[in-house]
DNA sequence: GTCTATATAATGATAGAC
DNA sequence: GTCTATCATTATATAGAC
């Protein structure tokens, strides 16, 4: 309760946007964080103007040192799993999540941010020699942070089964050991026995 | 218009939900029918009902024997591909773009669908000599189909700004641009040079 | 800054005439 | 089957008192 009024209804949309989307109202929002429905409005203007808040407060939370450390995630886990796994970083996550369901600035934004990140723990891979070099890393880059970031997404809308309240942590850890082993299988065995099918394609395009 | 009122209702709400999401009220689809709003309820009983009946068909279209044909994609394409190249079923990859986007039943069941068909047209790779034979084939396909729909849905999503309505086949000729030679690099020659890190993983779960 | 009260608009759903 | 009219609820946003 030593957060002003304002902080409380952004962090309490935050929370609430995050668990029930964001088609929730700002009574919900206003009750949440105890104060009256007008005064929401009279501090943000309106619901999309509270909206624009959280969405740069998360994106400021996720720029932290902190968080940023978590955002490095290990290849077979996927970008959300480690901070899932931090208790107060569960409203973010989830609220992130939401993010990347409805698309928007926000969405953009984190996408860039990880497949930005990716490059740079893909190289040290690379120099490291455990992984192989790209004929394009910023293209590969992409596409792992795309595939890792879109499955995990999809597991957990397809989890995600009315209001109920979903478990990042056990959901994570369900996909893990569903999805770490073929991904593993592929990452060191590929999956094609032709390799010329790249030039193939290539030469098409 | 040689189709009944209730059919017209549902093929309009199919249409407008894929185009702007399920949050469209019944008298923008009855507008869009022809109709009267109170028809709308008067034949599905509820907004609940008239998404219910949408969902169904939308599943009986996709395992129609034509449509059964286009849902076998091209690896490096995406699942969604082939079907946005058919200007008629523009609306239904809208609809099932919206359906993924929210979860629910259909959702699991284009998943779970989807999956299948992959595990059928695989396995038939591997015994051609084309794909490498896999530990296992059903966990394989689960996760090539989840990369393959999640980045593919994370993609749109991104490029849907706002209520502008997305062009898909544009979208996939791009999605297609960028995310198809990283992948096709992953699947000849793998990612990891260590061998060993799938028994690793597999002993340390 | 914060509240209560209210304006305004849109929603899903229903009743009853035809 | 189909319409018009309406109800009940909910939503966002605003006005004005304190």
């Amino acid at each position: 309760m030593d957060l002003t009024a304002a902080a409380r209804i952004r962090d309490a949309a935050i929370e609430l946007f995050g668990e029930r989307g964001f088609q929730v109202g700002v009574r919900a929002i206003a009750a949440s964080a105890g104060v009256s429905a007008g005064l929401v409005n009279h501090h943000f203007g309106s619901k999309d103007g509270l909206r624009t808040v959280c969405d740069e407060r998360v994106l400021e939370l996720i720029r932290t040192e902190k968080t940023k450390a978590v955002t490095a995630p290990s290849l077979s886990n996927g970008v959300l799993a480690a901070m899932a796994d931090i208790e107060e970083y569960g409203p973010l996550v989830a609220y992130m999540v939401r993010s990347l369901q409805a698309g928007g600035p926000l969405a953009e934004s984190l996408v860039e941010h990880m497949v930005s990140d990716a490059e740079g723990w893909i190289e040290a891979g690379v120099a490291a020699g455990a992984i192989r070099p790209s004929r394009d890393p910023a293209a590969r880059a992409r596409y792992l942070m795309m595939n890792n970031l879109g499955s995990t997404l999809l597991y957990f809308t397809l989890r995600q089964q009315g209001g109920a309240k979903l478990d990042y942590r056990k959901a994570i850890r369900e996909l893990t050991e569903q999805l770490g082993p073929p991904a593993l299988e592929l990452y060191t065995q590929g999956l094609l026995t032709d390799p010329t099918i790249l030039d193939t394609f290539l030469k098409e395009h």
